[in-house]
DNA sequence: TGGGCTTACTTTCGTCACGGAATTATTCAG
DNA sequence: CTGAATAATTCCGTGACGAAAGTAAGCCCA
């Protein structure tokens, strides 16, 4: 599973300096790499003869024109291979097709009958087939998986699936031909956002999921911190609140029984007999409604407290939260950043907070990220 | 303030790694370095000629010699250079001199009478005279101060100094004329447990001190992750338990409240009207004695609570507690690691926790350190 | 006792990445 | 049209590195 170009480590900067931050000049990526000019003029050289990079036609609009010799952006050619990136959840396996930017250019997604290895491996085969029909020569595959991960081939444990040391990596590359990646659903999302995303150029990020669990990744120095093992049961033993709701789905106020989904909607089950959805409870305690307010304050008091001991004890300089349960900011934002403020030093520097909302196509596309990682730019990862 | 040997990066990384981890053959400084055995002569010739590292007589005992020609393990010449590290207190400045390993050969300590900062130079330059009378020729000082710190020699705020805007390491270097490194206090304790203790050799690790006041400091990838504001305060709005103790020190139940010991005496005084010593208090825990018993008890689930959110959201190898009230792990550690393992999941693994007491001396040993770094090792920080 | 084996270190040599300086290219300002 | 300004290229010297061969210094075993 070895990229497909051979880039030196001086090469693969400045590739991924482009990739990630756009069309960018030679004299201006010396500026950022620390080299000069005339060793930029020799890297990129073979990555335009190679095709990776053009020199990007637009000079960049008439009214910027310096005095001088106009500069000749360098460009990512985006669209020169396709990735492709799979979500695999209970009941549904969402895929995506993206370009090295890991724009997304093309959509599907399918039910999952049986969590038999094979059968899921053939159900993304199918997939893969339907997919690539449609757009040019994928160069790899990347799927996400809720679970520990190992190699970046292994299902090593997934509760939600019943699996236990299943080559998945494997499974898919035989039926494709293609080179796959595997990693763990959280952990390839916030890869995406690291490259792409709000942790874009940060040196120091975090994200934080909620949506059918709490998820949480760091990343530090430009590269995820490994999970070792907390994975996605984290958030059930995670408690803020030890007086807080008891919930089927983790320990008494852990940030599972308080935010996720699938907690909230059974707090307002149990307490007015209705099985509601979770944006109605959000519109209910947005109309006032005496039920669903108390659950949804709560739950933003305890995203409130989260941030805050994100923000204190791990110190990035950007949290995102994501995941389909983000709504909670929209009609609770205000007590979550109250929360915050209660809970750090008056004259720290106020929390740099970014809400993303995300479908199940968004962690998909996390995946394609990881794909674009590993075999483009050969980063083994970890 | 330059380092007096210019190395080069990687003669720099030969003598980080004999300084952290002894003795090592040229051998195995090329395994561990990724580097040629030739690359390794190369290196390490100079920096025996220029006097820094030697060939350690010893071959390491008569046992375990092995076949084939027996290695030569390099080793620095620690007393080659002392160096000084000073502590401030509000009432006392604590000196140390230490060898190029950080072991300490000396050490002195004398009451602080006046905050000016003149007059704390000029103590300062007097401490280190006397130290510099004992040992051979110290390199560099390093004075650790709790507040916050600029460029390594402003003071920019130091609240219990009552000072703004000091630049102390300019003011003492001009008395002394030696290079000054100042830094806030914890961060060289903890780039001191980085180098030369329970840090040693780790990717990712987490100081927490308590006395005066809770301290906290993050290691990744090897270096520390800056502090940017929270310093000092930080424990003061650190709320671990809503409904816990209010104290002068800190908003109700945050660490401070809970944990500092001046907050835990003045829990006891509260509720006996006796002004009873820390280490009295402890023992009064361990006897049975209600009062004590509580607060001791309180303060250390607070312990088990904080130390587990460090270990699950900044994911350190290792935790270190420091301090000078880290004997409350001796009388309720049970309740610590209790409380611990109550807010991890139940697979992740223990926390690796290491305690550690230290008195003022330690303190001043860890500026010392930052000196080793910044003047020997040309390490600019940051 | 000595020859072979094993491991550690040194030497030599070729390669290559980089920086610096000079050169060429391309625009704008007068 | 000339000169100034900025971008990119070319050329060359330096120096760090690895590979491989050579040397040193001990064991093992006859």
């Amino acid at each position: 599973m070895t990229s497909w170009l051979p880039l030196s480590p001086a090469e693969r900067s400045v590739a991924i300096e482009v990739l990630v931050h756009g069309p960018l000049s030679r004299t201006e990526l010396a500026r950022r790499l620390r080299l000069s000019q005339g060793s930029l003029t020799r890297l990129t050289k073979p990555l335009i003869e190679s095709g990776l990079l053009v020199e990007a036609a637009e000079t960049g609009g008439a009214g910027e024109s310096r005095q001088g010799r106009p500069s000749q952006p360098l460009d990512i050619v985006a669209e020169s291979r396709s990735f492709l990136g799979f979500k695999i959840t209970a009941d549904r396996v969402y895929g995506v097709v993206t370009t090295l930017r890991s724009d997304v250019t093309g959509r599907l997604d399918r039910p999952l009958t049986t969590h038999d290895p094979d059968a899921v491996a053939a159900l993304l085969a199918e997939m893969t087939a339907e997919l690539a029909g449609r757009h040019p020569a994928p160069a790899g595959i990347g799927i996400g998986v809720g679970g520990r991960v190992r190699d970046r081939t292994v299902v090593g444990e997934s509760a939600f699936l019943g699996w236990r040391d299943v080559p998945l990596g494997t499974l898919v590359r035989e039926r494709t031909g293609l080179p796959v990646v595997v990693e763990n659903d959280v952990a390839a999302l916030v890869e995406a956002e690291t490259w792409f995303g709000a942790g874009r150029g940060l040196d120091r990020f975090a994200v934080l999921t909620i949506g059918a669990g709490i998820g949480y990744g760091l990343v530090l120095g430009g590269s995820r911190v490994p999970y070792d093992e907390e994975d996605r049961g984290f958030g059930r033993h995670w408690i803020i609140d030890p007086y807080g709701p008891l919930t089927p789905e983790g320990a008494r106020g852990s940030a599972t029984s308080l935010l996720s989904i699938p907690s909230i909607r059974y707090q307002v089950r149990a307490a007015t007999g209705r099985d509601v959805g979770y944006e109605e409870i959000l519109a209910g305690a947005a109309a006032g409604e005496p039920m669903a307010s108390r659950v949804v304050e709560e739950a933003a008091r305890a995203l409130g407290t989260l941030v805050a001991q994100i923000a204190n004890l791990a110190m990035p300089q950007k949290i995102l939260l994501a995941g389909e349960g983000v709504g909670l900011m929209d009609v609770a934002g205000n007590t979550v950043r109250d929360t915050i403020r209660s809970h750090r030093h008056p004259l720290a520097a106020p929390v740099d907070l970014e809400t993303k909302v995300s479908d199940f196509h968004d962690w998909a596309r996390g995946a394609a990220v990881l794909a674009i990682q590993v075999l483009v730019l050969g980063r083994t990862g970890e």
